[in-house]
DNA sequence: TGAGCTTACGCC
DNA sequence: GCGTAAGCTCAG
């Protein structure tokens, strides 16, 4: 008889022994069962006849991880703290079985790719001199930073690059921010790759995942383009990763286990030995201190831009409408940002000043005018819009902070002539619907496109002209140490979507003016100084973790945080900065503790907290979210 | 007393 | 994480 370690896919507990008459080779996929359930599993090591009794594994799968993705396993479960089931789990997006009948189906859509290789453009991509010279220094480095300014024509430089990999058989890896898994980027890429080309996310259907997966496994998909699960696909004979937008929040998971796909890349630069390029018109301060770049300026568009600063709070002010007038007047088209959802982000009483909250969260509800309801952001939950304030019984109830809803509300009713339409997650669900909108702004169906990040990602609008950028102070104020570099990066960012063909106006609505002013056309020099207020206490110069408590029972939150708190303090290498109640105190009913830890190097963060570590706990290295 | 719900334990 | 068994509450 054999004994081996199994790691149990997505589960949260070590490696459990398993025994059997088969010689299993280590990363193969299993099925065993714990406690009476059948549960998918990897064979991490063999091991002597432990001093317990062994069930025996149930099945022996046909799909093994290669060595690379057990190493890329065992350093996620080690930098995130996280079970090896956890880590496995990431690079299984898909069912036990699809790893064998992918391999069958391989061999079909092989011949059917062959027939239909002439599908694929024949016409080289031209880079100018720029261009050229930034691929030249990205191919000199092992990890470098693409940064260039939108419109300055970084996707040539990736799709050269892709290309010249493909042509000696190496496969890419295109990592993007979800959202930006435009219908665009994929009919380009389409267009230029042919069949070599694939698609990858989450949305996907399971029968397009099964064609998607069966190509990857032939070795035929040579670019392979996703969102952050994309880094975990099995892929042939990598060759490049390139992480566009690498600035971009989405690439850190904000569930267990908390990674952060832009720097596994980099982890996975070095295991697989190949070029990790980080694509931003606005880099992250982390990415620019750490990595060489390449500056590629803009100038592909002749158009100008000019800035127009608004000393107002947040509102559709006399400014603003005049001006989306003019647009309307000359029949161009105009998007509107703002950072907030729904018609109202809250709902006060304006006798008692009370606040209308969630029931089972600490933040307030949104007002949802078309569905008639207050809906918590953070849970879901939804209610009807109260008539009379729940605390006083006054019926003075007020709201505040206008949200993308209310925003196309209100120019609906001014400007009668504008179609205007909302451009976020509660309107656009649907790749489907995203594609439509697109498609009806471009077409001139549209005149102006209100909506919150969603609005800036990845798009190109044609005809836009002018952008109206509110609720930038909120932005700012939001207390995290990244709040400049949010803010500012997605003002550059919202106002590089206009003025693609022609001269084009940017209104920034903020008591900030100084601060916008001075570098919104020098993001260089805004990195620069940020680099001076972070080197005391915070990342890249600093290391953070933050661990979270969360329990329905309040006491029992707090009780695990104080346990670690304790068993931390007697670490070496470590400052506790704190350890208390959330700034969100409860979210879906469940009471929040955090620690949050500072040091110099990661080895002694993850050294202090595997030692420390409580049940309850749920890491998360490197966080970027603080609420 | 036991249905119905909450909490603690431990999985190989 | 999650199933199970033990603990807890309360109407009858």
């Amino acid at each position: 008889m054999k004994y081996y370690k199994v790691a149990i896919t997505g589960s949260p507990l070590g490696e459990f022994t398993y025994e059997s008459l088969q010689k299993i080779e280590t990363g193969t996929q299993v099925s065993v069962a714990v406690r009476n359930r059948v549960l998918n599993g990897v064979v991490i090591a063999t091991c002597k006849q432990p001093d317990f009794k062994t069930h025996e594994i149930l099945e022996v799968h046909a799909f093994r991880f290669s060595d690379k993705q057990l190493a890329l396993a065992r350093f996620i479960a080690s930098y995130y703290i996280c079970s090896l089931g956890d880590a496995f789990a990431l690079m299984l997006p898909y069912e036990i079985t699809a790893g064998t009948e992918a391999a069958a189906l391989g061999t079909q859509t092989s011949v059917w790719a062959v027939r239909h290789k002439n599908t694929k453009s024949t016409s080289k991509i031209i880079l100018s001199s720029k261009q050229e010279n930034a691929l030249t220094f990205l191919k000199q480095h092992k990890v470098s930073l693409l940064f260039g300014d939108t419109g300055s024509g970084k996707t040539e430089v990736y799709m050269k690059y892709f290309e010249q990999m493909a042509e000696r058989g190496k496969t890419s890896i295109f990592l993007m921010p979800e959202i930006s898994l435009t219908p665009q980027m994929s009919k380009r890429l389409k267009e230029h790759f042919g069949e070599d080309f694939v698609m990858w996310h989450s949305k996907l259907t399971p029968l397009a995942k099964k064609k998607a997966l069966a190509k990857i496994y032939a070795g035929e998909a040579k670019i392979i383009a996703g969102a952050r699960s994309a880094l975990f696909l099995p892929v042939k004979n990598l060759g490049l990763i390139i992480v566009d937008e690498e600035h971009d929040e989405s690439y850190k998971s904000s569930s267990r286990p908390r990674y952060n796909a832009r720097d596994l890349a980099i982890y996975m630069g070095k295991l697989y030995d190949v070029p990790v390029v980080l694509g931003s018109a606005t880099p992250s301060l982390t990415s620019y201190v750490k990595f060489p770049h390449f500056r590629l300026k803009g100038g592909h568009f002749s158009s100008e831009k000019s800035f127009l600063y608004e000393k107002s709070p947040e509102s559709l002010s006399p400014v603003v409408l005049q001006n989306l007038q003019k647009i309307l007047e000359k029949k161009e088209q105009a998007i509107v940002f703002l950072p907030t959802r729904a018609n109202f982000k809250y709902l006060q009483c304006q006798d008692c000043g009370h606040t209308i909250k969630c029931a089972f969260c600490s933040v307030g509800m949104s007002v949802h005018q078309h569905s008639r309801a207050l809906k918590c952001h953070y849970c879901n939950f939804t209610q009807a819009i109260p008539q009379v304030c729940p605390e006083c019984h006054s019926p003075n109830l007020s709201s505040a902070r206008l949200g993308t809803a209310e925003a196309v509300k209100i120019l609906q009713e001014i400007l009668p002539s504008a179609r205007v339409e909302q451009f976020d997650r509660d309107v656009i669900t649907t790749a489907n619907k995203l594609k439509k909108a697109l498609k009806r702004f471009n077409d001139k169906e549209s005149d102006i496109l209100v909506g919150t990040q969603m609005l800036s990602k990845g798009h190109d609008y044609h005809g836009v002209t002018l952008a109206v950028v509110l609720g930038m102070d909120n932005m700012l104020n939001m207390g995290d140490y990244r709040a400049r570099e949010k803010a500012l990066s997605s003002l550059i960012q919202v106002a590089g979507r206009s003025g693609r063909a022609k001269d084009a106006k940017v209104i920034v609505q903020t008591f900030n003016e100084d601060f916008f002013k001075t570098y919104i056309e020098r993001y260089e020099d805004f990195l620069e100084e940020e680099k001076v207020f972070r080197q005391e206490l915070y990342p890249p110069y600093k290391k953070l973790c933050r661990i979270l408590f969360a329990h329905k029972n309040g006491l029992k939150a707090q009780d695990a945080m104080r346990q670690m708190h304790e068993n931390l303090l007697t670490c070496k290498g470590i400052e506790i900065v704190g350890a208390k109640k959330c700034a969100i105190e409860k979210v879906a009913n469940k009471y929040r503790f955090e620690i949050l830890l500072r040091a110099d190097k990661s080895t002694d963060i993850i050294k202090a907290v595997k030692s420390a570590k409580v049940d309850l706990a749920e890491i998360d290295m490197d966080p970027i979210e603080f609420g």
